[in-house]
DNA sequence: CGCACATCTTCACAGACGTGCAGATGTACA
DNA sequence: TGTACATCTGCACGTCTGTGAAGATGTGCG
């Protein structure tokens, strides 16, 4: 059970950070978008994207090593998502990034929390 | 079904891709790390641990008006992946950030793909 | 010791998630 | 039109995940 909403332990320092922490909302969408990014295939195809900036589904699935079905639905919550955007070229579909905030998230991450300096 | 990983529909490409791309491994460890901010209430914490530096259980409780037990929960894997630390003082625990990645992860989300400009 | 308080843990379960399969859609070309 | 190719979609299923309930652990105090 949450404590009696009365007696907090540091009743300052509660005030402070309900003031500045995330709410619920907006926490919620930013949950949404890293979710997205919590996947090792969903990670790779930005990864893949942002290395070479656009790839068609099957080179995608050729670069990751899955099926293109894998691929396909990855791609679908992305592009739902504005994560990617496309464009069709005959019968191929060639994706590309649209959300820079995207690899940025992956960068920070596999550097360790240096979000200073951009794509080396 | 993949394609006959024969037919690379742009073979430079793939190849460049290959060469760069997030490797199996190291996806797998982002997508592990990303999938602990992937939640409201994780998020939330390290947002309000960011904000004033420690938090006990009880008042973290309080500042996200969830039950302790759900607190407790999420600051297990958290401590787990070393993301929080703790110092204990009598009965009470207080958590605080160990991974200035994590943060610096809602930053970026929060400000839609600007990585530059560190904490603070 | 016994009691109160803060936190942690185990168990159980509903709901979300990722993927393969099979078929559908859309495009190109003859 | 029919075939081949690239991609997409709906369905089903096993797995993972977040949460609450209830009790356990650990600490301080008298």
């Amino acid at each position: 059970m949450p404590l009696d909403h009365e007696h907090p332990i540091d009743a300052a320092r509660v005030a402070d950070a309900r003031a500045q922490v995330l709410e619920r909302d907006d926490a919620e969408r930013v949950a949404a978008m890293l979710r997205l990014l919590a996947d090792p295939v969903r990670a790779r195809i930005v990864s893949a994207l942002h290395a070479v900036g656009e790839l068609c589904v099957g080179d995608l699935s050729l670069v990751l090593d899955v099926s293109d079905s894998t691929v396909s639905h990855a791609l679908r919550l992305l592009r739902t998502a504005g994560v990617v955007a496309n464009r069709r070229d005959g019968r191929v579909i060639y994706y590309r990034l649209a959300d820079p905030a995207m690899p940025a998230v992956l960068e920070v991450i596999a550097r360790g929390g240096d979000a200073s300096a951009g794509s080396g």
